[in-house]
DNA sequence: CGTATATTTGATATCAATCAATACTCGTGG
DNA sequence: CCACGAGTATTGATTGATATCAAATATACG
């Protein structure tokens, strides 16, 4: 498949063998499966509070494919992502499917209703996340309120995120779905560093359509149509490039501020 | 309007003169306005702890239809809802309207990105709220923990809630979406101690159609259809109630814990 | 009790879903 | 290196759910 070596290039900075990634650091000074890119759970923290966390951690590598977090089952576990991407999702009774976010390094997963999980989790690529109970996280907490602090902001960040998508799903058109879609992901992937364009898509067309409400025929014939107009170009199934990126904005009924950015720090 | 004295019935146990209720109580050992209901910032304070936040709150009143947050405004405040209804939304450049949630007591509103507020909040009912300066929450926050692992579970809380919302928006239908809108609210009243029927409706069909995705008319044919299967009855424009749960349970597509429960306290 | 506003109901239009082939990708094996 | 084939994506024809446009009622407040 395409992922093949996607891994390594989303560890970037942090050159780590797959043979260290699996092992235990308990006296480790740093993270560094954790630490290395942007909004994350270990950010911020002193070097012996990073120790005490990473005695509780265990990074792990799963295959492009690989369900790890099964809504509705006991939620013994959160994650923190380090590299690759996951969809996260709902289903209904008869099938429907909802993708709610695409996760990438620094995400964290793991959120429960009543003590199991409230969504499930597929990796689309290769992943590879630190893993925690949440009993031993939970003690930690008590202890390190920045961790919960750090946890505050992600959650806000994630929320603002879901906003965002609230107003897509009930409010835009397809074409103005798709547009907004590439466009957060160009900036969402030059906030982790990774070049803007051309955009790196892992989902298939149906995952996308999952995410944006839609369905794989007209996720499809949108991004044709937007290649008509010009605004866009395709390469493969796996990747978009944004020709004019002022026109895509103009599509996608985005003024300015309402891409992907942090969130302020108290609510 | 018939909201009149709607913000009475909800203000339950705690009884505050209007005159009381704009006043600065910095001695106060506990925080009557907030304390009052369910989740709630002021929780799982100690009396001392609950002094200090009062001394930076100032409780106020406004009359419904009010517009208090404006999105894109600097987000210089923060709110603690403590009776009424809320409308929360985000506007697209050519008007059209995305109600993200519905807030009431309890409830935390002024998420902000770049110290802008995030999205507008106008009260459909007369509103009562805590009202903070972001600056000097932040600062109690330094020194208290414990309000931030409250607004940690606050937050969490409403993530869920914008997942479930965009599963309805992103693949159920009108009819599925306006069950599932009914029984929500019904289930959110009885976790705030009100009956869970009849399900008091103070936002207009307009309001709830830019809340699920539809249209006015869509929302109205789907509430009279509802009616005509005999799931519902309707008394006037802002009461409904539930004659068949189950089968209304059955048309939302709801299996069973599907419905608003606090989350668990680490993610 | 009357009026402005909100809601319901009806007729038609439209965007995206569905049903149905066809073409392309990309990993595999010759 | 190229040919194969399973899965994926595109394209086409048609249907259908909901939006839109347009009255007719109902509500609720003064």
């Amino acid at each position: 498949m395409h992922e093949q070596g996607r891994d390594q290039a989303t560890a970037g900075r942090v050159a780590v063998s797959a043979s260290n990634v699996r092992r235990l650091h308990p006296d480790a000074a740093t993270c560094d499966t954790c630490e290395a890119r942007g909004f994350n759970m270990c950010h911020a923290l002193s070097a012996d509070e990073l120790a005490r966390l990473a005695a509780i951690m265990s990074p792990q590598r799963i295959e492009a494919g690989t369900t790890f977090i099964e809504e509705g089952c006991p939620a013994d576990e959160l994650f923190n992502l380090t590299g690759g991407t996951v969809k996260v999702f709902k289903l209904l009774a008869d099938g429907r499917c909802q993708v709610t976010g695409f996760m990438m390094a620094g995400d964290f997963l793991g959120l429960s209703r009543g003590g199991t999980y409230a969504y499930s989790a597929t990796a689309i690529t290769p992943v590879s996340f630190c893993r925690f109970q949440r009993s031993q996280l939970r003690c930690l907490v008590d202890e390190l309120p920045k961790i919960e602090r750090q946890m505050l902001g992600l959650a806000m960040n994630e929320l603002m995120a879901a906003q965002d998508q609230m107003v897509l799903l009930g409010r835009k058109t397809a074409r103005e779905r798709i547009a907004t879609f590439l466009l957060t992901l160009s900036v969402r992937a030059a906030r982790r560093g990774q070049p803007a364009n051309p955009i790196d898509l892992p989902m298939t067309r149906g995952d996308i359509a999952d995410y944006l409400g839609l369905t794989t025929e007209t996720v499809s014939r949108s991004l044709t149509q937007l290649k008509g107009d010009g605004v866009i170009s395709l390469k493969g199934n796996h990747s978009a490039t944004i020709l004019d990126a002022e026109g895509l904005a103009a599509i996608a009924g985005i003024e300015d501020g309402e891409l992907p950015s942090a969130p302020d720090h108290i609510a």
